[in-house]
DNA sequence: TGTACATCAGTGAACGCGCGTTCACTGATGTAC
DNA sequence: TGTACATCAGTGAACGCGCGTTCACTGATGTAC
């Protein structure tokens, strides 16, 4: 196994955070596990290395997350929050065709940009079968986090039908075709980047997707 | 962390391979590693693990696996070569669209019936970028990897169009479509088990990335 | 205004664990004579 | 045919590592009087 890292030198203590103020760590953890996912690509999500980003010791991130799992928990919920905005803001001013290739180029630079980030939103963390503590409760709202992405690309598709640029009947289930397809090259690109893919494969996929006319 | 596992009682050591036959182990090995997949969802395929379920001690191993890498590399490279004899077992006797058809469904129901290998096949094992040590000949050969399986499905939709079931006019480009769009609901059906998918979702799928007519 | 004190964010040491890997070895198997 | 011996598949003990988690603690901050 190769070493993974060298502690860094001993500096004086971090700042404490003001009394009071207790969610200040807990973003800076966070955004620390963020840093730790973008700036060392091959680094697993592990407690320490993220208490190691955000420059405290190990247990201080008990005082916010009760476990491991917690703080990937909550990367992942921040993480969807992200897309969900950067989906929002693409198709700002946007309609019909135009609006849903927005979306759909968003939402590919989204999984291009954060590679890692996008690979523990869907590493199957919010697996029912895998989380054995979980409540049913969290089941359930842990299936509803893809949602609200989810719906702003079945209101587009709806709008393409809507207004005759697409033939598609069915905008819900013809939105979760257009969202495999996403994923499926998202996610295709990141395991296999020495396939010759077609230029035009985003493309290829969402306009037969979508049904898009001509 | 919960304890992973018990030690499983001493019992008299294995029944030794005679010599020459140091292959044997090498294909037990594998095959242990592959029923751990299947049996222990969860489990890590560490190379401990591993070890266990094949019966034999850690260090040995070694003397058919350089190290850990080598053994997930072998399991992946089975995998494809399984895959490979299942599509083209599942497509004999077929034409056109019958035999895109029964393609795309053998390569999910491979996926399904294998999740954790499906994953690990798709794990970033071949990614360039992760695994240092390579040689470029090796990135080379790990890119080649799922070459195989995709031809079939290139020959299928090549066959479609020529017989004019399908739109098609560049089979490559669309097969590799229809390759994204089939990891894409195999990935996700796997991370996302409670999304209400569409029964049909596949068929839409194949459909409309094979550019199949009416 | 000054001071005693409760709060509580963060520390440092320690734990037991499973991991990948190394090393010197054991002892059954097959072969040379 | 019998026996000495080389081969080599697999063992057992040990290593150093990073991990998740616990525990008792420290000491600056803010508040009550």
């Amino acid at each position: 196994m190769e070493p993974n890292h060298t502690m860094e030198p001993k500096t004086t203590p971090r700042p404490r955070n003001p009394r009071g103020t207790g969610d200040r760590l807990r973003d800076e953890i966070l955004i620390a596990a963020e840093e730790l996912l973008r700036d060392m690509p091959g680094e697993a999500l592990t407690l320490r290395a993220v208490a190691r980003a955000a420059g405290i010791t190990a247990p201080s991130i008990y005082r916010h997350f009760i476990d491991r799992e917690a703080i990937i928990r909550a990367v992942v919920d921040r993480a969807f929050d992200e897309l969900e905005r950067t989906l929002d803001l693409s198709a700002a001013g946007l309609r019909g065709g135009d609006r849903l290739s927005a979306i759909c180029a968003a939402y590919l630079a989204f999984a291009t940009d954060r590679p890692q980030r996008y690979r523990v939103m869907f590493g199957g963390v919010w697996n029912a079968a895998e989380s054995d503590g979980a409540s049913v409760g969290d089941l359930q709202e842990r299936a509803q986090i893809g949602q609200r992405p989810f719906l702003i690309l079945v209101e587009a598709v709806r709008e393409v039908a809507a207004i005759g640029e697409s033939n598609s009947t069915d905008p819900v289930a013809d939105a979760a075709a257009v969202w495999v397809g996403l994923h499926g090259i998202a996610s295709l690109r990141q395991t296999t980047p020495l396939f010759p893919w077609p230029s035009d494969i985003e493309k290829r996929l969402v306009h037969n997707l979508a049904l898009l006319r001509d």
